[in-house]
DNA sequence: TTGAGTAGTGAGTAATCACTCATTTTTTCC
DNA sequence: GGAAAAAATGAGTGATTACTCACTACTCAA
């Protein structure tokens, strides 16, 4: 299965934490992986703790005795892959990226959606259940209004301001530019995953992305009259 | 509350069918707006069919006297949504928009845009119902895909390659220039619905119709060397 | 070796689930 | 107005739900 990859891949840096209370036992790192990829398969709602149980080979009571509740257990799958999220937008390291590092917008879009693609590979049944579950959990929706939503659009304000004031982007509004240039980049994932990655597909990737990229950057250049 | 309004407006054509086998007692109507207004807010699995009966003003058994299953009723209620979807593109009078009444590709992105906006504005809650159930049910999928994804990607083509072959467009395949174009649009609708109509929010909706469409038009036009 | 603390168990709980059906109410039509 | 048909009812069905708890198994420091 092609979901089992990417959870294991997330759940050994889960259990490789250092930090004692972070731990998990090895009971607990299977009942973490039946859930995400039962939550996945069915949604949140539809996933049963027993079934949950069955396929971690666990006793039903174990889930309860890591996890007050059923819905905690979705938030502890789902809650740190918003942390995840920002994290590169965040980094000071990343930070450098729009005083100097980059000359140009494309060079810049480019890095991001590289950046993006691989953190999307590592947790894409994560980000399904989360994208699945966030329409009915009001405080998944605060958290990432608070968490995501303002942090990387403060971000990325700053960023496209640079560009836009260096003439190298076209006078729009910020939230805009970044709303087509998100929009097209989600797209473009999002197409790649449902008809991308399948046997008979005709799909170039590099092609796709060079094309995605060079919309974007002819949508926002400056008009030249 | 605001979904009130475009579900009494749909159900009120599905109350005046003329067919006799299609029409629907005032009972089973006040059920599909219960369902929907449930489904849309608390997810298919997790509403449950005394809470629709109760909210219907009905007894529980009135439900199955109408649908077999509670399946039943959620397809009764997203199913047709899908040919209104196609609808307008397999419309003889729409296919002669492509032949000669428009005579730019802005033109025809404006008209179509415009007309899907109005499609919304009337479906939005069994739309979102429909998106948040199709990944649970494989059936929704596989009717989605050979109902709406084939009959508006062949007429798409049509227009998009008449367009290129007049030299109006890019010269990049069709399935890209598509996906490009109505991912922007999609990015426009879905921030328009989560942002543009709430109380506060800053949002003047001709000048991003106009700013979404100008940024598709200079990202799929022929590049001037 | 012992004892304290943690991890794991699974039978048991009340509540809720989708759905049934015998019965009653309403509508239809002559 | 009365009989046949259709619509509506709600108590009842067994299955399943999330969660509890008394109990056992294991780990590890003293």
């Amino acid at each position: 299965m092609t979901q089992q990859q990417p959870i294991d891949e997330w759940l050994k840096e889960l259990m490789q934490q250092d930090d004692p209370q972070l731990k998990m036992t090895d009971k607990q790192a299977r009942i973490v992986a039946a859930a995400a990829e039962i939550f996945a398969r069915k949604g949140f709602a539809a996933a049963s703790t027993s079934e949950i149980a069955q396929q971690a080979g666990v006793a039903e009571g174990t889930i309860f005795r890591h996890y007050r509740t059923k819905k905690d257990l979705l938030l502890s799958i789902v809650a740190p892959v918003m942390t995840r999220l920002v994290t590169p937008f965040v980094l000071r390291d990343f930070g450098r990226v729009f005083e100097d590092r980059y000359d140009s917008f494309d060079q810049f879009l480019r890095a991001v959606i590289e950046n993006r693609i691989l953190f999307l590979k590592k947790n894409m049944s994560i980000l399904k259940i989360f994208v699945q579950e966030v329409p009915f959990h009001p405080d998944l929706q605060e958290q990432f209004q608070k968490v995501v939503l303002k942090q990387v659009l403060a971000r990325m304000t700053v960023i496209v301001d640079r560009f836009r004031e260096d003439g190298m982007l076209i006078d729009l509004p910020s939230s805009t530019i970044i709303r087509l240039a998100v929009s097209t980049m989600i797209g473009y994932v999002v197409v790649r995953a449902l008809y991308g990655e399948k046997e008979g597909a005709e799909w170039d990737d590099e092609q796709e992305r060079q094309a995605t990229i060079d919309f974007i950057m002819r949508g926002l250049a400056v008009p030249t009259p």
